[in-house]
DNA sequence: TCAAAAGTGTTGAGCGTACACCCATGC
DNA sequence: GCATGGGTGTACGCTCAACACTTTTGA
C-alpha cells in the first residue's frame, strides 16, 4: 500500500473484444477467470492499465499476455464506468474493440490458470462484470463497421473469395444477401484487386480470389466527404 | 495522502464539450483557467470523478459547478489516456458531448475564479492539454450526428423555422445548401410538425413555426433497420 | 451425372441534385 | 417601393432491390 493520494481514485483497467470468423460463425476470443470475482466466469481479456503505458497499448498487452494475440488496429469502444460494475470495489473500464484474421485467431492459455476459448456471438455464455454489455456494444460497432467502412474483409486472409466475403456479411447482419447484388456493390467500391490465382480443389467452381486495398478505400472515402 | 493503494493509479476526470448556437455561429463553452497549470488557458469544462457518482453524472456535476448549466443527453465521446497529457501527473480523461438550446446557454461563473465564454468553433483559442484533440473530435461527432441523426434541432428553440434550421446544418457542415432540396429532405423525414403560429415581427414574410417529433424519429430509425 | 457454389444483367422505384421565380412583411 | 428572407416543382442521374439461369469442378 505504497501510493498515497489525497484522494481516493478508481482503478483503471482495459477490456478488448476480439472479433474472429471460423466456421462460417462470426466469434469472439473470451478468457476463463482463474480467481475470484467470478472465478470459473467468462470474461473479456483486460487488465490494469500501467502508469507508463497509453491505453491502447495497455489493451495489447494485456491481450498478449493473457491470450498471446497481437493485433495493431485496436479501436476504442466505449469507457464503462458504473459505481458498482465490480463488486470490490469502483473500477472504471476502457474498452477496446479489434478484428483478427484467422491466420491470428490462434492462442495460448495465458499466466494466471485462465481458459481461452472463441465462442460464437450466437451462443455467448453467462459473462462477469458488465461485460455483456461491452460486447453488445461491441457487435452494433462492428455492423456500423461493415456497413459504413466495409471492414468485413478484416476477418478474412489477404486473399479472400466474394463468396466467403458475402458470408461474413451474413453472419454480421444476421440476414440472407442477393449474390448479385452484392457482388455489383463490392466491386462497385473499387477496392478490390481480382488476383490471377483462383482457390483450387473446392468441389465446385474455382473461385476467382481478391485482396482489399485499403489505400485506395482510404482515398474513395477522402473524395466522398469533398 | 490518506488514500493508498498497492499500485498506482491515474487520476479520473470528465471533460464536457458542450455546443451552442446563436448570431449564426456554432459555439463551444470554455472555461478560463483560475491556477496552474495552464493558469489563464482557456479550457473545457471538466474535473475529478467522485467516488459514488457515474461518469456521465460526474460530468453533469462539473458542467453544474463551473458554468451553472445544467443539461441531460450527454453522450460519451472518447478517453483521453496519453501518459503525459497533463504534466502534474497521469490524468486519464473520459469526454462527454453535449448540444444546449440557446434558452440553456446563459451560464455563471464558477466558484474557482474562473471566467467561462462562449467561442466560435470558427475562432477558438490556444486551450489547456489536449483540448483541442478533443474538441475536433467532438466536431467530427458533431457533423456525424447531424447527418445521421439529424440533431441539428437540438441547438435551436422547441419551435424553429426551416431556415434556422438550414442555416445550423450549412454552420456545421461548412458549405451552403440548396433551399429547396434542403426542405424536401428534412419535411420528408415526417418527424417535423407545422404548428399553426408563424413567427412575427420580422422584416419579411413570417415563416411556419415546426417543431421536431423525436420519437416519431426514433420509430423511422428503428423500422429502417428492419 | 450430380451436388455445390461461381458467375453474370436488366428493370423499376426511390433518392439526391441542379436549378429560378413569386410572395409576404417591415421599413 | 425596396430589401429580406419565405416558400414552391420538375427533370435527370444514380443507387438499391428484385429476380433466374448457365458454368465449372470434384466426388
Amino acid at each position: 500500500m505504497n501510493y498515497c493520494y489525497t484522494y481516493p481514485r478508481p482503478a483503471l483497467t482495459v477490456d478488448t473484444v476480439v472479433f474472429g470468423y471460423q466456421n462460417e460463425e462470426v466469434s469472439v476470443l473470451l478468457i476463463q477467470r482463474g480467481g475470484p470475482p467470478f472465478q470459473g466466469h467468462w470474461a473479456l481479456p483486460g487488465g490494469f492499465v500501467e502508469m507508463d503505458e497509453n491505453l491502447e497499448n495497455a489493451a495489447q498487452r494485456e491481450l498478449w499476455e493473457e491470450t498471446g494475440i497481437r493485433t495493431l488496429n485496436l479501436e476504442q469502444l466505449h469507457t464503462f464506468g458504473e459505481v458498482s460494475r465490480d463488486p470490490r470495489e469502483r473500477v472504471v473500464s476502457v474498452a477496446y474493440f479489434a478484428l483478427v484474421r484467422p491466420n491470428q485467431m490462434a492462442f495460448r492459455t495465458g499466466s494466471d490458470a485462465e481458459d481461452a476459448r472463441w465462442f460464437s456471438i450466437k451462443n455467448i455464455p453467462s459473462l462477469a462484470f458488465d461485460h455483456d454489455r461491452i460486447i453488445s456494444k461491441a457487435l452494433i460497432r462492428l455492423r456500423e463497421k461493415l456497413l459504413h467502412e466495409q471492414a468485413g474483409f478484416k476477418l478474412l486472409p489477404k486473399e479472400f473469395t466474394l463468396g466467403q466475403l458475402q458470408k461474413i456479411y451474413e453472419a454480421i447482419l444476421d440476414q440472407s444477401l442477393d449474390k448479385r447484388n452484392f457482388r455489383k456493390k463490392i466491386l462497385g467500391l473499387g477496392c478490390l484487386t481480382a488476383l490471377s490465382k483462383k482457390l483450387e480443389s473446392v468441389p465446385h467452381r474455382s473461385p476467382i480470389l481478391y485482396s482489399f486495398d485499403e489505400q485506395r478505400f482510404q482515398k474513395m472515402d477522402e473524395i466522398k466527404f469533398s
